[in-house]
DNA sequence: TTAATTTTGTACCAGTTCGTATAATAGTAG
DNA sequence: CTACTATTATACGAACTGGTACAAAATTAA
């Protein structure tokens, strides 16, 4: 990469502007930011804007991707069977708070808490939570598929549903942080929770 | 109460209009919809509306309460002891989900739907969504609290947080209705959680 | 140099936004 | 019938909305 291309140079770097229009729509939703915000964002002109990333619905998509590129980059290595299952949940959950809390006040998750109010109306932005619902039930699922191999886990347990319960966990984490419960409150929080996804509960 | 008074007669009908403006605000969200969108559900005009409600946030506040009043009737009386945990549970879900599929596309829950998005830029909206979070939390805690005082749930658990969960299961699909998952799926889901809840799972 | 190519900056558009000033309307009180 | 009161309807305004036409700028290719 970085080959000398023809024409004028962009001044701007994708990724930092991806990073920058992720913070904005995270604090104020998709709907709420205008054209106005995200050009004084990323420092870069609506011409600029419009011909680097489509129009706005667009810049969202992006920004969606980018996210998801984002929390991947943070759990995905607890799918190594190096982790038991316990560790590999609790890590998991603690990285996502870490990200929900990486901003004061807290954001909770930027496809989460934003998302869903689009989702009617954009269909577009409807199926790309749906692919993001997907893909997290799998990765939950592959953990408690993982540990029944290892028998960490009772075979006779619907591992799927068991990976939607693990990631309904993190969306109430991420509106709980969002709406202003402490990350204390939301540690002790999965502290109780998962044994329980575990089955390992204190009885 | 309808003693008469002076000035002009009102010719609409608060419980009415709100029930409107609830359906309008699930669908768009708060920030896509416009006064002219409520102006044209309520079919009052603005200067009624401003007058009947307040401004945008303030009606967006009002269908907030209305919301919770109507979920509070459809599922309050599951505190009532007459039920044991289990039973509590399913049916306050199976209500949710009544709720959450009651129109075309399935809309999820109001609050968390279409709240969170607004919660950086508008305390008053958080705080009613954390007043909310506080509310649902204790409803589920007395169920569980409920259960063990009647031997149907062990007493070394932490009731408090067993509610918590108990409510992200309300988040998780409320989020996946709204996302496009359907009603059986997500029947299916609660019928593989309840028993997890109650500590009463397949083994 | 000259042409080709890509990005950038200025300026603009028509439509929409929330909110309100003003006046008309429909009832009650005396 | 006249005053009083509350609700409704019309109309407006200043700011903002998403998107784009156009020309200037900055680079490479020949």
């Amino acid at each position: 990469m970085n080959e000398k291309t023809r024409g004028r140079p962009r001044q701007y770097d994708r990724e930092q502007v991806l990073a920058s229009v992720l913070s904005l729509f995270s604090e104020k939703g998709y709907s709420a930011t205008s054209l106005d915000d995200i050009s004084e964002a990323m420092n870069m002109s609506r011409p600029s804007i419009y011909n680097a990333f489509g129009d706005k619905e667009s810049i969202y998509l992006h920004a969606m991707d980018s996210f998801r590129k984002q929390m991947r980059r943070a759990v995905g290595k607890y799918l190594d069977s190096e982790y038991d299952l316990e560790t590999a949940l609790m890590n998991t959950y603690l990285s996502a708070l870490k990200v929900y809390f990486s901003s004061q006040p807290a954001q909770g998750c930027f496809i989460f808490c934003t998302g869903p109010a689009e989702v009617i109306n954009q269909p577009v932005i409807k199926e790309k939570i749906s692919d993001t619902l997907i893909e997290v039930d799998e990765f939950f699922q592959a953990l408690f598929a993982n540990a029944q191999e290892q028998g960490d886990y009772p075979k006779n347990v619907d591992a799927s549903n068991a990976g939607k319960l693990a990631q309904g966990v993190l969306h109430t984490i991420a509106i709980r942080a969002r709406a202003g419960e402490s990350q204390a409150s939301l540690t002790r929080f999965i502290e109780f929770t998962v044994p329980v996804l575990c089955q390992t509960g204190s009885e």
